[in-house]
DNA sequence: TGTACATCAGTGAACGCGCGTTCACTGATGTAC
DNA sequence: TGTACATCAGTGAACGCGCGTTCACTGATGTAC
């Protein structure tokens, strides 16, 4: 901190305060929200500076995006890699963990679902995509769903993911996380329950 | 059409005009990407024209939100008003007709709910939670769930407004609107399972 | 019915503003000898 | 270690552009007598 650090060091020192500076402004404002002039202000340099970091804005976007859909898969990797004796209480509660340490990330990928105009959306539907089949093969294995149709489970995987990102953003957003991880474990007690029962 | 009809007529004429080429705009581009150029050319009108009939785009944007959640009104009244033998199956079905007929309004509400620094965002959360409180009404008279918890029957309301939701706005923005409703009927067989076996 | 006047939807030029981006520059850091 | 040169992150002026909005206007429609 005290020490400046050699060039490199110093550059990507700036490089990460505008990533941060844009992730902060997509996630309150949208992708469309997304203005050298903020990002520059909020990194502490001067507006043509940026260019030093990014080819243009939408360089940004792309890399902000990409950050977003990397963070979906991290999330998921911790759901089905450590095991859960409960998943529709651990899995929530590990969610909003996350979504407690680095709000904006899921901000950014809320606003990037819901911008099907927006040249990155793709990569961030694609990751939700990929959550939806590794999520459905994780809860394939759950001894309460041994029985189901398969076709069923798919299904629930679906909603999980659609309740589970719910819960992020709204813990992104700034709502109490044990009240919103509460509820989320609702919501995946109907769900995991529901398909358990649908032949 | 052959007859010019009144002045006044015609003005209301050209300021449905403008309201349908906005709504189309939002629909597309979200709230932020509603232009006064853009929607002038559609309505078949100078740029300017557009202030005899809105004080600002504001005022227009307000209008077409208000139009959204009038319209998310709309659905749950024929949800619950018309009897269903079957909701998972019927209420996927009135859905995706009313979007079939109204793409464009069922986007506007994505967009709005999910930007939630725009100043009409308010009135199209309180529409989803209206949705949310009278489906929830309509779901605890179902024979299904006489016997469920009330809570569960909450957190379910919860759960099918958002997959009707969801519905509504895939088939806005072109899916099939059989496939999609049969998917949602899926979801909403376990959603109803699942609260009818939740203690 | 004919004339004189009022209304007002639509026009077109113009405004101030903020946008993304370019460009020639400065001066501290890094490198070669 | 000291000097000469190269690099390049950050600077500040300037660009063209599209935005929302204003204003004085035109000319067809509506109204009063």
């Amino acid at each position: 901190m005290a020490t400046p650090g050699t060039r490199a060091e110093q550059k990507r020192h700036t490089r990460a305060l505008i990533v941060a500076a844009g992730r902060n402004a997509v996630a309150t404002r949208g992708f469309s929200g997304l203005g050298v002039r903020e990002i520059a202000r909020e990194a502490g340099i001067v507006p043509t500076a940026f260019y030093r970091h990014f080819e243009s804005v939408d360089a940004l976007a792309t890399e902000i995006a990409a950050g977003a859909a990397e963070a979906l898969g991290g999330l998921v990797d911790d759901l089905v890699t450590e095991p859960a004796s409960d998943p529709a209480v651990d899995w929530p509660g590990r969610a909003s963990a996350l979504a407690v340490r680095d709000p904006q990330t899921w901000s950014v990928l809320a606003r990037g679902l819901v911008d099907t105009t927006h040249a990155d959306h793709r990569v961030l539907s694609a990751a939700v995509d990929a959550a939806r089949r590794r999520l459905g093969i994780a809860l394939g294995r759950l001894e309460t769903l041994s029985g189901a149709d398969g076709s069923a489970v798919d299904v629930a995987a679906d909603l999980v993911v659609v309740v589970l990102l719910r819960l992020v953003v709204e813990v992104a957003v700034g709502r109490d996380p044990r009240a919103a991880a509460g509820e989320c474990t609702g919501r995946l007690r109907i769900i995991l329950a529901g398909a358990g029962t649908v032949s």
